[in-house]
DNA sequence: CAGAGGCATAACGCCAGCTTATGACCTCAG
DNA sequence: CTGAGGTCATAAGCTGGCGTTATGCCTCTG
């Protein structure tokens, strides 16, 4: 299902923000660098496809109505997770001449980075960022070598050489189909669980090492085994059968009932924790990154 | 500061999304009621712009690379948030052959309905549903004189002749600029925050009078009465003072560092509730609509 | 009463992007 | 080995959306 051509294009919703903030159309259309004239005919096309009145237009500058308000604040939404979007491929980007590298793991780099880069970029306009998405131990390699600055890895090891800090406590979610037979248990003991064959990632990576810590195995012999946690999700959703994945990913899911979380008799949690060379002090935008993570806590 | 151009137009991301799923950029094409070439052109400019190896292409069919996962998962937030606001406009349009009418008090139409209306959507398919975004007094008389089949409220009364159950509770925030004397506060306590005059809506808001409410205040006096909850997030983070939000309006404010919370004494919070006539018994997409609002919480 | 600031309308030109047609390539079946 | 079917890329041509400048009208201010 395609998204509504209403809405594909937000450049006419950000105007509509640029006016809320600055009271005129004109002076929206300064700050987004076109005409006025084009400006206009854009709010208008925008209200007239809406079918719905967003501005009070008077001589003396524009100001939004209830219902612009309204629709402002969804917009805001959307706008910022497009913000998010931008700064988080403006980090993967390899840029040569950039001034603070990262490395995350997955779950981190898909999930709470870009907010952090998003305020991060807040402090320091001018910064550019490069990110670098690998597993936990190819961060700590990273950080180690120097090729990076900070690091941000999940699961249980200690990383030699390294200052870890934890910044953020990632539960994990056991998720099944509105259709599976767990979907309306209340609860699924830990024997069980650990006897089940899961739909997961491959061995080694940081959920799933997680999870077999938690439940005591060593190895969790898998029922699929897929590359990311997208194809997860598709495959539980379609019934293939139940899956560990951080409570972080399935937000969305769970919300749209797509996925059902299961109660567990387990503490399924993991910390994720921000490293960097030990005995080195944080300094600069990467110290500013910490704080903000530690902030968003 | 406009969005970049880079993600204004959300079709591209809308098409990587496909893809992902479908496995081939002609079917992808196909959902998206395009010819494949067109398609393929669009695909191959997001990368060339975004300066990233989305797609591997094969002549089996297209998968998506390492970064472009990440990208998709980054964009699935992006393009989630654009349904919401098509969700939420399309849910406020007066459509005269409507299937579910609902009111929701202002919190609730803003920040809580349109993932709602997502979810119901999902589904009922066919189902248009019209939204009247009101005060918590209106809502009520709209569900009693039988215009909606269901409404949401805020605040602490209870409505005459409506069944009210609570759906959820949102927590007061008290939130100041970085640079004002309570940002470093580790507590403020009750007493001192009802002798401030804060910045805040009109008298007879919902988020008002609970605050009022909590403090045991008959009115409190503002310093600054303005008519929406943008308004005063901007006039409170230009430094103008103390305001006590719903924090569902603040966390980006949060997140981003624009406004600081202040810890309080008190428990500011309400409960959100969804009310219908009494004796009533919920049917259809209202009732599934209840559901959904219920799993949320 | 004049000027400034704000929005709307008009006329025009350009380029982005779509479509159809076709080609190149791989895989698989027989 | 060969042909069919599927996939993606390239080419060529056209349309129309969108932005620009120029201008007019309105309202408030001094």
């Amino acid at each position: 299902m395609p998204l509504p051509p209403l809405v594909a294009d937000l450049t006419g919703f950000d105007l509509l923000l640029s006016v809320a903030r600055l009271g005129s159309v004109g002076r929206a259309a300064t700050e987004h660098r076109v005409s006025q004239p084009a400006a206009s005919a854009k709010l208008r096309e925008l209200e007239r496809r809406l079918g719905l009145t967003l501005l009070h237009r008077t001589p003396r500058g524009s100001t939004l109505t209830g219902t612009g308000a309204l629709v402002a604040d969804w917009a805001r939404t959307a706008v910022d997770a497009a913000d998010a979007l931008a700064t988080g491929v403006a980090a993967l980007r390899v840029t040569h001449e950039s001034r603070l590298a990262v490395a995350a793991s997955q779950t981190v780099a898909e999930y709470l980075l870009p907010p952090w880069l998003v305020a991060l970029r807040a402090a320091h306009p001018g910064l550019t960022v490069t990110l670098q998405a690998a597993n936990s131990a190819d961060v700590a390699a990273a950080v180690l070598a120097g090729r990076v600055e900070l690091g941000f890895v999940e699961g249980p090891d200690q990383p030699a050489g390294l200052h870890a800090e934890t910044v953020a406590t990632d539960r994990l979610a056991v998720v099944v189909a509105p259709g599976h037979p767990w979907a309306r248990r209340r609860s699924v003991a830990a024997a069980e669980l650990a006897a089940t064959p899961l739909v997961s990632r491959e061995a080694g990576s940081g959920t799933r090492r997680a999870y077999e810590e938690a439940l005591g195995l060593a190895q969790a012999a898998p029922l699929l085994e897929l590359s990311s946690t997208t194809a997860i999700k598709h495959a539980v959703a379609a019934g293939s059968g139940a899956a560990v994945l951080s409570s972080l990913a399935v937000t969305a899911e769970l919300a749209a009932g797509t996925l059902v979380a299961v109660p567990t008799g387990v503490a399924l949690q993991r910390r994720l924790r921000a490293v960097w060379k030990a005995g080195d002090q944080l300094t600069g935008p990467a110290r500013d990154l910490y704080a903000i993570a530690r902030r968003h806590r």
